[in-house]
RNA sequence: UGGGGUGUCGCCAAGCGGUAAGGCACGGGACUUUGACUCCCGCAUUCGUAGGUUCGAAUCCUGCCACCCCAG
């Protein structure tokens, strides 16, 4: 058993459910120490800076809780080992998941870090998940709220890393988590949950990525190489993406709405199609690298399942490992499984880990003007 | 300047004398610690234009304009 008495760093984010976890922790006995991290430096679309009313609230519920709260800034990290690498994977016509990096590089390393120069015996965080101890061995589990579930996020984190987390909350569900803080008179009872890139916030997307990424427009083509429109930059669109494509009608057209299939680095190309088609649907997936919570794949080939993408129904597959990396064999075709984003294995409510997609083999490859994509 | 055809929301498209379907696009919202997907709501007092017939027209008649096709 954790000695009770001793320091827990908590990061406080100014929403209800890193509010709840103060109280929690707060309420078993343990010293918290509050520490709001604040990792971006520019405001938000409308020129509001949201991060100083978020650290008000951090610091009203802190107030009400009694414990002491202070703020970090790791704005140069996260700029140095998660923007970089966000902006490089756009750039090279990626989709990239900056929360999972983040999870990794700032809060559970330069975050953990400076909790752990602090003395603390443990690093919590609001995540929706929670965590099992078996036999030295800690395990990352699905949270007791599966709609809320955050082991996806998660996935990326070692044994090293997990040792020294805590997840107050995650054997919650949401609604209980509101009304504690309900209960305990916190200001952030009722406070919108956030969304958007954490640390960045809901941004009118392509217009944020424009500020970062020089556009470069060119055609979009169909299946047959015929020019449907234009596209602003190859960047700013992402496999199985249906809006801002700005195509209409056609007198030829099904009526349909039409989708990003793929993307032509070479010839700066966005290939559109009218309709949810198999060339949407991938079978299998590779991935260079893998990491396994447990510190490696429970074997050379196991069945197991796995999201693609945040919030998606688990799917049946089959991994092979290869060195570092893996393939997966879908059960299922899936759809718009795209490069960048994280796949993440699940056995049962068990978090294997993940790793970030690199390619996907086609239900129905894409040939454009004789080349395979 | 002979003949024929077509002009309804940004695009496609119903409507054929009784008071403007639908789809796509777009906008807004919901959902959501990535990007997407999805879902919900909104979106032509007006039918190329000017007159006429009629209780009443986008629908009938006439002129004009535009575009397309076939002949020249």
């Amino acid at each position: 058993m954790m000695d009770r008495t001793k320091k827990i760093v908590l990061g406080m984010s100014g929403g209800v459910d890193s509010s709840v976890a103060a109280l929690l922790l707060k309420e078993q006995g343990y010293d918290v120490l509050a520490v709001y991290m604040k990792n971006w430096e520019e405001q938000d679309d409308e020129g509001v800076c949201t991060s100083a009313a978020d650290y008000e609230d951090v610091r009203r519920v802190s107030d009400t809780l009694g414990i002491p709260y202070y703020t970090v800034n790791f704005a140069q990290e996260y700029r140095d080992r998660v923007f970089s690498y966000f902006l490089a994977e756009y750039s090279a016509g990626r989709t990239p998941n900056p929360d999972v990096l983040c999870n990794c590089e700032i809060k559970f390393r330069a975050f953990l870090d400076f909790a752990m120069g602090l003395d603390a015996a443990a690093l919590a965080t609001g995540h929706y998940a929670r965590l099992e101890e078996t036999g030295g061995q800690r395990r990352l589990l699905r949270a007791a709220d599966l709609s809320k579930d955050q082991t996806y996020f998660l996935a990326g984190l070692s044994q090293a890393q997990l040792q020294k987390a805590m997840f107050p909350i995650g054997a919650l569900q949401k609604r209980e988590v509101r009304r504690l803080a309900e209960h305990a008179g916190l200001v952030t009872a009722k406070k919108k949950d956030s969304t958007g890139i954490c640390f960045i916030g809901e941004r009118n997307f392509k217009r944020f990525l424009m500020q970062y990424l020089p556009a470069t427009p060119g055609d979009m083509v169909d299946l047959n190489g015929s020019v449907i429109g234009r596209h602003d930059g190859l960047m700013y669109y992402t496999l199985g993406q249906r809006r801002g494509l700005g195509i209409g009608g056609m007198a030829m057209g099904s009526g349909e709405s039409w989708f990003v299939i793929g993307k032509d680095l070479d010839r700066n190309l966005l290939i559109v199609q009218q309709g949810e088609r198999e060339e949407l649907y991938s079978l299998g997936l590779r991935a260079e690298k893998v990491s396994f919570v447990a510190g490696n794949a429970p074997s050379k080939s196991f069945a197991c399942t796995a999201k693609f993408r945040y919030r998606q129904t688990d799917q049946p597959v089959r991994v092979t490992m290869h060195g570092a990396g893996c393939t997966m064999d879908f059960e299922t075709p899936q759809r718009a499984v795209t490069p960048g984003q994280w796949a993440v294995l699940y056995d049962g409510d068990v978090c294997l880990g993940g790793g970030p997609i690199d390619e996907t083999r086609a239900l129905r490859p894409i040939r454009i003007g004789g080349r395979t994509l």
